[in-house]
DNA sequence: GATTTTCTACTTTTT
DNA sequence: GTAGAAAATC
């Protein structure tokens, strides 16, 4: 069914490249063939710094491989190229497609993620900065809890300063990269001044351990670039040509080393700066809330003045259907380069909406209808994914989907490698490739249990803190006897530190995989979980054994005499997670320079960095594909369901107030259409269950910004508005009212709900100020605006986006409950 | 120190 | 509805 897209673009990409990946290298004009003027531009160009403005399906990553294709073959070593992407998958792909173009000696280029790339420059420069070259990498996870512990010493107040809001504040401030010293001195209230010195507690541990968080990668390798010209040199006489793919999603800290590494002006000894070729589309950027700064790419001009900017429009992807919905609803956001997508595509079908009483009847509207798609012949399940804005909003897809029997594959949600068990045997492996690292000893102290409770555990950390010692060196001390604790905890320690001695014995002669079984025989861990009743327990039990796989493949690999592409000697079914931790390319000439003899740590290193591994079906599977709308990015279907169109789930409740967060969730609608090659279908569910309560939304607004005429409505709200509820909760029927009217109507639908949860008296008054967030029962979620007078006589004026604009009484018991 | 219970707070998540 | 953490109990 995909004869209607087949258009001349892919088929020449084969031609370019079969015909040319000769050893004396392709004839650069073959390069050119098949490209629009504006992709042979953005190939060609030379010289200046290149901003490549790729809008959804404009062949963006044509362009990063025919221009590093055609580099190749104007003579530029591959040793002189880097190539920087977010995933592993999108690196491994495009070196890929670059060998394909061009043969074998595309290897020798640096195609790698921004935290691969840092690991590789630290790891060589270890020495320069002071630090073992073995530190080990903390997650997000591993992160948190080193901050627990810390915010735990510094007695912080756990509620009003959790964890996680903390790591987030430390992440951002990395991301700007500021110190410690920074964020102590631009504190302006309480919560930056806590941060600040959690940061600095939170950073001496991790230099402790012998570790680095994710953003301290990308932060240390700028400060070294910076530090110590001579090292910059290098790297900036090696790599002339600097790429950098979805430069939308860059953080602070990562244009500054895109920054660092290019150069802005020639160095003292005349080395000139790097060409730098940037690819992105403003659009797309679905990361704030990670960092990411739009700014980059909107300000590249200004950061480069001699840059050349080239818009790629054309879509190869869509039918201009798809497209102009995509159109009118990105055009929303304010302040943005204008772009427009199109296609010749022609319009094809038109967009298909249903309106749901609930989420059941959604998904049973999406399942029915792909059932219908595959017997008529019009699409395989291959062709189909369904996307949702948040993981839990699959469950009802999944629920109808096992009860038609179609097949689907969920991609995302928990990770293979964030699952307890693989998170508990890592730690043990990281423990023995790096004693000090604090935060996997804590973890697997009492893991299976053994008798090491908190409270030895807080006693030993305190005799750590006392002593200036480690905490791994405080353990063996009170092991030793040396710290005043309980017989019975003293035994219980000096048994773990024997089992770790056992096992660093075991680790000291043997392969990571043999490692691995014996951390779970020997610490009883596996027969723990085989002895418990708990189902869950079994499929632990399965994710060990297929961790222990994934070891063994990595071993293999490894000593099979240097693998050459990503995927040689791969068993193609095999599971992706064990795809994902193979050693990529591992030829290039800077091989010496990894930890390459030292298969534990190397296999450490590979697990950390490269988490996606539960990535995405390989197609041929006949299934259909269930993701968030982040995990949609970047990827293509030829019928794309965008389900739970309703305010407050998408957009999300928490972005409803926000005008950045709203922005940045139209852009996640925008990726999410983009994604439908021939036919998109949205829909929303007018009453949904959220938290075990049911809740009644409104259209999301992005639905109506989808111009009516691209739509064919296969099912409307019901004339009568919301529908009967037999529920405690919810209004009864649509009457339209007005404000005091409906605040009678609520009174009764609000005191049957009431009663169930938190008693009457709660729900007579209600204090509101702008900005607050509400749901309304009749007019559902909203954000107010306004606030007037005092007591009785307070209104309040509230946005409740496609509902309206409605001024309101807060007397008696209005129907509004604050969120 | 382990086990059970209660509470609470809920995006998205490339590395 | 549920997972993870804190608190209460054994």
């Amino acid at each position: 069914m995909s004869t209607l897209f087949d258009l001349p673009q892919h088929g020449s990409l084969q031609s370019a490249g079969n015909g040319s990946a000769g050893r004396s290298g392709p004839d650069p004009e073959a390069l050119l063939n098949g490209l629009n003027p504006q992709q042979r531009d953005a190939v060609v160009h030379t010289g200046s710094p290149l901003l490549v403005v790729a809008g959804a399906g404009s062949g963006k990553t044509r362009v990063l491989t025919h221009r590093i294709a055609y580099l190749l073959a104007g003579g530029v070593h591959a040793g002189q190229i880097m190539a920087i992407t977010f995933t592993n998958k999108a690196a491994a792909e495009m070196k890929e497609r670059v060998v394909d173009l061009v043969g074998r000696r595309a290897n020798a280029m640096w195609v790698s993620t921004f935290h691969s790339m840092c690991v590789r420059v630290l790891r060589r420069e270890a020495k320069t900065l002071g630090l073992s070259s073995n530190f080990s990498i903390y997650d997000a996870d591993d992160s948190r809890r080193l901050i627990t512990m810390v915010a735990r010493e510094l007695d912080l107040d756990s509620k009003r300063y959790p964890a996680r809001t903390l790591a987030v504040h430390i992440s951002n401030l990395k991301n700007e990269l500021l110190t410690p010293e920074d964020a102590a001195e631009q504190a302006g209230n309480d919560m930056e001044r806590k941060v600040a010195q959690v940061y600095a507690a939170y950073q001496r541990r991790l230099v402790d351990s012998n570790a680095m968080d994710f953003d301290d990668l990308i932060m240390r390798t700028v400060q070294l670039l910076q530090g110590h010209p001579a090292v910059a040199e290098h790297y900036r006489r090696r790599f002339r040509h600097v790429l950098v793919d979805e430069y939308q999603d860059t953080n602070h800290a990562q244009y500054v080393l895109v920054r660092e590494l290019v150069g802005t002006e020639a160095t003292d000894t005349g080395v000139e700066p790097a060409e730098l070729c940037v690819v992105g589309d403003a659009d797309q950027s679905i990361y704030a809330f990670r960092g990411a700064t739009i700014r980059n790419i909107e300000e590249f001009e200004r950061d480069y003045p001699q840059a050349r900017t080239i818009l790629l429009e054309q879509n190869y992807r869509s039918t201009q259907t798809i497209l102009s919905a995509a159109n009118a609803v990105i055009r929303r956001n304010p302040n943005r380069r204008d772009k427009r997508l199109w296609s010749d595509a022609g319009d094809g079908e038109p967009i298909v909406g249903y309106v749901g009483d609930n989420e059941h009847d959604e998904a049973a509207f999406v399942a029915g209808e792909i059932d219908r798609l595959v017997d008529e012949g019009i699409a395989t399940f291959n062709d189909i994914a369904v996307f949702y804005r948040t993981n839990n909003q699959s469950r009802v897809f999944e629920e109808v989907f096992i009860r038609l029997g179609l097949p689907y594959r969920v991609v995302g949600g928990v990770r293979f490698y964030e699952r307890r068990e693989v998170r508990d045997a890592l730690a043990y492996l990281r423990v023995l490739d790096n004693p000090e690292d604090t935060v996997s000893l804590r973890r697997i102290l009492n893991v299976p249990r053994r008798g090491i409770g908190d409270r030895a555990e807080s006693v030993v950390a305190a005799h750590a803190e006392q002593e200036r010692i480690s905490f791994a060196a405080a353990l063996r001390k009170a092991a030793a006897g040396e710290v005043p604790l309980p017989t019975r905890s003293r035994n219980a320690i000096a048994g773990f530190v024997a089992l770790l001695d056992e096992l660093q014995a075991v680790a000291a002669e043997s392969d990571v995989a043999e490692v691995l079984e014996a951390v779970l025989e020997r610490t009883g861990y596996r027969a723990e979980l085989e002895a418990s009743d708990d189902p869950q327990d079994a499929t632990r039990v399965e994710n060990l054994t297929e961790l222990v796989t994934v070891a063994r493949e990595f071993t293999e690999t490894r000593a099979g005499a240097a693998p050459t592409t990503t995927d040689s000697g791969v068993d193609p079914s095999a599971e992706s997670v064990v795809a994902a931790v193979l050693p990529a390319g591992a030829d290039d000439e800077d091989a010496a320079d990894l930890p390459a003899d030292d298969s534990l740590s190397a296999f450490l290193e590979r697990v950390s960095l490269v988490a996606d591994a539960d990535s995405l079906p390989e197609s041929g599977d006949g299934v259909v594909t269930l993701m968030t709308l982040h995990t949609a990015k970047g990827l293509e279907f030829p019928v794309v369901f965008c389900t739970g169109w309703e305010d407050g789930v998408f957009p999300h409740l928490r972005a409803l107030g926000e005008p950045a967060e709203l922005a940045e969730e139209r852009r996640l609608a925008y990726v999410g259409i983009t994604r439908a090659r021939q036919r998109l279908y949205v829909s929303r569910a007018l009453m949904r269950s959220a938290w075990g309560q049911p809740m009644t939304n409104p259209a999301s607004r992005f639905l109506t910004e989808i111009p009516e005429e691209l739509m064919h409505w296969r099912r409307i709200e019901p004339e009568r508005a919301a529908p009967q509820v037999r529920s405690t909760w919810g209004t009864r029927g649509g009457f339209d009212r007005t404000g005091a009217d409906s605040a009678q109507a609520g009174l009764a639908a609000r005191g049957m709900r009431s009663t169930g949860r938190k008693g009457w008296k709660d729900t007579v008054a209600i204090k509101l100020s702008a900005g607050d967030r509400v749901t309304h029962d009749k007019y559902g979620l909203g954000t107010v605006l306004s606030t007037e007078g005092e007591g009785p006589r307070a209104t309040a004026t509230i946005d409740f986006g496609s509902s309206g604009t409605v001024r309101l009484m807060l007397i008696g018991s209005v129907p509004i409950t604050k969120l």
